[in-house]
DNA sequence: CCGAATATACGACTATTTTCGTATGACCAA
DNA sequence: TTGGTCATACGAAAATAGTCGTATATTCGG
């Protein structure tokens, strides 16, 4: 049996997702590092930050060592889905067309012909 | 000049800003009673909510009679561009295509024909 | 062996958001 | 006019999020 996690990561816990998704592994130190290229802030938080995710089941931890090892205990499309679904309700009154229009119209965004053409290819297979 | 509101709005914020939407105007009584639709909270709480949106210039109202009478300060295709694009940032690495692409995948919120043919048309507009 | 560097643990402080109790005044029907 | 209903105002508790100081342990170079 997988983990049910529906929590809803915060902000900061989101931060901290991406990086270790993108690493697959990493040590608090290496988190922060990451972290500090865009933000300003405490060594001690991130670790308290990844303390408490992974208190909540959101990152899992190898501590057999003394340097502890991170790594996501949460699905990123799954998480990804999830909070979009929020959002898709929370703010497009349930209708994903909606948001996938304002985002396909995010001109600080743009979506190069490569990526047109692959919603391209999954709107034909909706379109079915 | 049209007022620059560079605000987050709450989560409950949030629920009560779709609401103004939709009516356009309202009471606190009217958004209340919408909001125990799917929701638990007594009545001064979204009263307070709404104070303090007032305050914060999210919405504006009207008070020259007994109920107030509210209404959004905010637009709404420019907040949901906003948060659209903390997310894309936050949560897609800054791809709005992946997100598209979660989106149209949303089992729980399917798009109906005439949606799709709305993305399909202003797919082709992008493409050109 | 010693001290600097680096790691985790943990408590507590701050800020923000959400919730609600209570006070007070206006309105209205009997 | 008086009591019940409904409105806003306001203060403050409760819940959540983020920040960091400090204690303590481990490691390692010299």
């Amino acid at each position: 049996m997988s983990a049910p996690k529906l929590l809803k990561p915060t902000e900061s816990e989101l931060e901290i997702l991406q990086i270790l998704w993108e690493k697959g592994i990493a040590t608090v130190r290496e988190v922060h590092e990451e972290l500090a290229k865009t933000k300003e802030a405490g060594y001690t938080t991130t670790l308290k930050l990844m303390q408490i995710m992974n208190e909540k089941g959101i990152v899992k931890r190898d501590d057999s060592m003394r340097t502890h090892v991170y790594q996501a205990a949460v699905n990123k499309e799954k998480t990804q889905k999830h909070l979009l679904g929020k959002m898709i309700d929370n703010l497009f009154g349930g209708s994903p067309t909606q948001l996938v229009i304002q985002a396909l119209g995010d001109e600080s965004h743009k979506a190069s012909k490569e990526e047109l053409e692959k919603i391209q290819a999954l709107l034909d297979s909706l379109k079915k």
